[in-house]
DNA sequence: AATGAATGAGGCTTCATTCAT
DNA sequence: TATGAATGAAGCCTCATTCAT
């Protein structure tokens, strides 16, 4: 029901209330801005869009981020770092066979970045690193060689026990990997543009791909 | 082919390239712009770049193409369209069984798209489609469907021969295609920016992940 | 002057301050403003950094002056009047010939007014007369108008007496003051910006100048 | 006697037609920047105003020079380095007494300068030497120690063959050439908010002041 | 057809001023 | 009264597009 003309609301003010959130703005800012980036890329985002959708002035981000590339890295960064913080923590210490492990980050782990926010580092990573080469760098160091090493570690240990087959250790770390940042792309891309087109439940996926890669890991060629 | 003793010899090469550029500037310009727009983004590129790289003036490029927006979707569907051709093509009428069509059509078909600029496109579209929705219903009609089906059917086929065991098709087809496409992605990208970094070698690894993924889906679960 | 023995040691200071602080801030704002605004120019001088240099935050600033260019007009005026206030008392009633009282206004006033933050004045009048057309008045009445028409008088009196030989007084003052203008424009231009440069002692330059031109007002032409 | 609506002039016209005029658009520039900033200052002035007082478009000022600032500099060296070229010319190879020479140089050479859009290159150097410090060292070595030499040079040879007493020379090149500066000066601040007031004609000044000033350096002090 | 000078809408950023605390 | 977070108008500059040559 629309408000009648001659009672206006509170969302009428020309002047929304200006609220003073010093501590809140940064993490507001960023998550605005990661959803804009990743959809529209960021060369065309605007920055007052972001600043709109974290509900404060266009002067207002630079009061936080002295510019829009400063505030992409924090972007990244910041994201990365608080996720690169929860894998470890999960793979530390975890007891069982190869198998079991790989299922159980892949199940536990990956879908829950995929759910998150954090879907769309991947997607805004692969748009703009040779923009910024700052970003390859960090990405490299703090996510691909992490993710890499504990991965393929796991994988490696599976093959010197038997329990996998002899292979490119690395190979077989991208057959695991490559198609969990692609559903993270493809939710932020064509995912994005067609919700009618009906797929495999992403997590139904995530499950089947685990199995049939671990299955083929085993088995002779 | 030697000069035709009729031809003039040295000033052969002055004119007929002048009369050849005329009919060579578009796909110049697509070139130049494919380029262009996988590394830095369409919106991050200027088009006085593009008609640079091609080799001409700025003002040269609105005389084929009406808009840089309309440069990109002819980038992308030119491109697309010329390597849809070349698969239906690879698979009208295969002979053999499911493993080695895959097997088939990997090797040979996917690694020469690896290898081309055609490996670019990939990119293209997933920066770009949520800003361009024509390009998403394009793709989606032209290159995500057919190539769904083609290999959706074989798998399919192979599940009903009893040489796969049952499971999501549309699951297996992504297992077997993301790597593929993020292989595409990553040249484009992280890969563009860290030469030194050793990684296994592409075609090796669309060898072992086609053989690990047909292996897996074949064995028990 | 000693600490009267009733007085508390070293809490002294403690509370006084922040009493005179609060009847020294126009001053204090007047004092940075002036520094900054002669320095930067009016227009390239953020008023934060006037806020800053006179030791209050931005917010404060404002509860003394209405805007920027209220603290400009202020700073004009309030600087002018006191020096003009100065000068008056200075020449009245003094006796003696016309050379001599000249030299005394020159070394004993100009020599005050070229040390003291007032020489700044000089280089913002002339750099903000035409965006301010207030100060123009202004400036003109409060300035220049008894300045000319002091020294003026002076020469006038010289000429009457036979002291100088005849010559268009309005120029002779000029003669006369133009260059105690420059020293002082100099010093807040190139003079801050080249500290190495050896100049004359702008003291003993005065004191020349003034014979310089006392003694060419004198002899035959 | 306005245009009937009924009757458009070309001034009516939305786009005036584009002029392609690569030659002559640097110096329109300069010139017109020279103008404004000298008026507004560098930091009040606009530099759409700029390219609008030359004739053109905001984007075009651009194609020529890459910045605002660098249009200042621009403006500076350009301004001046033709003037000194004519300067040299001038004083090169004079012969006949010192006094003469200063005459010559003074009513010649300062008047033209004092008429010429130069004039307001002096103002514009001492409001903007201290933001811009590339300026301070291009017009020390090219302005300030030139002139001094020249002038510092004819009066030590006055001084040496009698025809002046003994003194400061730098001093009195200062009391030579300041009050032509300030002439320029007031010309560019308060001289241009009041044309109504009356001055002494800034030639006629420039004669008397050389001859008071030479007629100082001669007498007993 | 080709060029590149010219244009001006639009984006990033600054900063004078306001206002909640 | 003092603060400094917040605002948004306004300025610098870029670049897609146009058009005179």
């Amino acid at each position: 029901m629309p408000d009648s003309p001659t009672a206006p609301t509170a969302s009428n003010a020309a002047h929304p209330p200006r609220q003073r959130r010093k501590e809140a703005r940064p993490q507001e800012l960023i998550d605005a801005a990661l959803e804009l980036f990743a959809e529209k890329g960021f060369a065309a985002t605007r920055s007052e869009e972001v600043a709109a959708r974290a509900g404060v002035a266009k002067g207002t981000l630079y009061l936080y981020y002295p510019s829009k590339e400063e505030l992409l890295k924090a972007v990244i960064s910041q994201r990365l770092s608080s996720e690169i913080e929860a894998v470890s923590e999960f793979a530390r210490g975890y007891r069982g066979d190869c198998a079991s492990l790989l299922r159980e980050v892949y199940t536990e782990w990956w879908s829950r970045v995929f759910d998150s926010p954090t879907s769309a580092v991947f997607k805004l990573v692969i748009t703009e690193v040779r923009n910024f080469p700052d970003i390859a760098a960090f990405y490299r160091a703090e996510v691909v060689e992490p993710a890499t090493a504990l991965v393929g570690e796991i994988v490696g240990r599976g093959i010197a026990s038997g329990e996998f087959r002899a292979m490119d250790v690395r190979g077989a770390v991208m057959s695991l990997i490559f198609p969990m940042i692609m559903l993270c792309l493809h939710k932020h891309s064509l995912g994005a543009c067609m919700p009618e087109v009906e797929m495999m439940d992403p997590h139904a996926f995530i499950r089947q791909h685990v199995e049939i890669v671990l299955n083929g890991l085993r088995g002779r060629a």
